[in-house]
RNA sequence: GACCCCAUCGUCUAGAGGUCAGGACAUCAGGUUUUCAUCCUGGUAACACGGGUUCGAUUCCCGUUGGGGUCGCCA
């Protein structure tokens, strides 16, 4: 009874790419959904670029993203002298030979010799594969300054972690002949492969930096809720087979299978992870929403302090929908903490400045400041009864009271607005507004 | 160049011989609304091409075209 072993296996370069981090939300699901279990090594074999820091960065991703793993991580800079091993073992058993390869002078390094015989299996994503002997090369497992090459740590480490199924970029394909036969040379069971497609531009092209944001750090910081980002990528070449696309982590883990992973290359769509986040901030509990609100604008450099957080959350709920990215708060809601709120030119021509506009924001001044209580239902009520009494529409009303106390023409529900404000707050503003604006 | 992979609306996808080719995002047109965002209704929009196989191909096979990947003492 063998458990279901996956593993993700990033070198740690400081940045951490969506196409990777896909890699690894495939396999900690594949693993979860078969009860198997889910490893990390970190491959830090380029000393140059594997730093603390590149390597906490690896793990903060993940961490944020919910991929838990279990046992230790394996560190591959601990194995050479295993892997080493490992290359002397196949220099005995005639698997492998020195050569100065080129003859370049550089001394020795140690070649795997390919078995000289086609080598095919069966990817979990792709279907029968075979590569014939011929094109098949040996290729160099220990370099002549005597360090070993990646495919034999690669190699060596799964089988030391015990890997049972290889989840990874299609851009290893041509690479799974080698090491199915350095597994055989090493007498190791074979894991079973699946090789993701590419996530791709609009030109086809591997999806880098140049096309917006590549790494999932850059995600973390625009405000993406790390379940947007998650169920995004996981629907990037996979689908649960019925029409559902937001879907909580559970319910991916529940639904999760190989064989529905597509083998075709995909584009990213920011628009719709953009819409996808909005689907997930509105499941989230509404106190939590507020959170990620402050902390996302504690990072621009947006929150002020002292801000009362019952004032916050309640901002937070009014503005609804309009908030897509929890950064957003501070860009489109800054009007509701800022008493010094800039006032939109296009508006103030619009709403206040036409005849008479100000004598009726003196007047609804005076139906809010003598209002019973400041409730949405009895503030528009007032509201209503004024523009009723002067024979106006209501909107004569409501646009240059919510430039007045918000300074912009959009915005939330004007009386939930007010009612969220308060009496004091909004007549301050009024008042702010017609000094500023009374001829 | 050699070897390999891929091909359904603009995008993400469902589809595993017979469907009006379904859904989502985007888009367009209405409706609701004090604005915006929502929300509701409806619409436009796809099987790359050519051969087969079959009574019947989006679906199976071959080819073409197009795109991509790999060909390091990188990982």
């Amino acid at each position: 009874m063998s458990t279901i072993r996956t593993r993700f296996a990033p070198s740690p370069t400081g940045n951490v790419h969506i196409g990777n981090i896909r890699a690894a939300i495939y396999n900690w699901l594949f693993a979860r959904h078969e009860g198997g279990q889910f490893l990390l090594r970190i491959e830090d074999t380029d000393l140059e670029r594997s730093t603390p820091a590149a390597t906490q960065t690896v793990l903060d991703s993940m961490a944020w993203l919910g991929l838990d793993y279990d046992g230790e991580v394996l560190y591959q800079s601990t194995q050479r002298a295993h892997h080493l091993e490992l290359a002397e073992q196949l220099l005995r058993s005639g698997h492998a030979y020195k050569e100065d390869k080129g003859g370049t002078g550089k001394g020795e390094c140690v070649i795997f010799r390919m078995p000289g015989t086609d080598i095919g299996y069966h990817d979990l994503v792709k279907g029968d594969l075979l590569k014939k002997a011929e094109d098949l090369r040996d290729f160099v497992i220990v370099r002549s300054d005597g360090s070993p090459v990646f495919h034999l740590g690669n190699v060596a480490d799964d089988i030391t972690m015990g890997v049972t199924h290889v989840i990874r970029g299609d851009d290893h394909v041509e690479n799974t002949f080698k090491h199915i036969a350095l597994y055989r040379a090493l007498g190791a069971p074979v894991p079973q492969f699946a090789h993701l497609p590419m996530i791709v531009n609009a030109q086809g092209k591997p999806y880098s930096k140049r096309d917006g944001a590549a790494y999932v750090g850059e995600f973390r910081e625009r405000g993406f809720l790390p379940e947007a980002l998650f169920n995004s990528l996981a629907l990037l070449g996979w689908s649960p087979g019925d029409d559902r696309e937001v879907m909580t982590r559970d319910e991916m883990v529940a639904a999760f299978t190989l064989d529905r992973v597509r083998s075709a290359p995909s584009q990213l769509d920011m628009t719709k992870l953009l819409w996808m986040n909005g689907e997930h901030m509105r499941r989230m509990d509404p106190l939590a929403v507020a959170d990620a609100c402050r902390a996302a604008m504690e990072r621009e450099g947006l929150w002020r302090d002292g801000t009362d957080m019952d004032y916050f959350r309640a901002a937070v709920a009014c503005m609804g929908d309009r908030i897509k990215l929890f950064p957003d708060m501070g860009h489109n809601a800054a009007f509701f903490f800022d008493e010094e709120f800039p006032y939109d030119e296009k508006s103030v021509r619009k709403r206040l400045q036409k005849p008479g506009a100000l004598d009726l924001l003196r007047d609804e001044r005076a139906i809010l400041a003598a209002a019973p209580d400041f409730s949405p239902a009895a503030l528009d009520a007032a509201i209503h009864a004024l523009a009723e009494q002067r024979g106006l529409g209501l909107g004569d009303l409501v646009h240059p009271l919510r430039v007045a106390v918000s300074g912009t023409g959009v915005g939330p529900g004007l009386f939930e607005m007010l009612a969220v404000m308060g009496r004091d707050r909004v007549l301050r503003r009024i008042d702010r507004t017609l000094s500023t604006y009374a001829p």
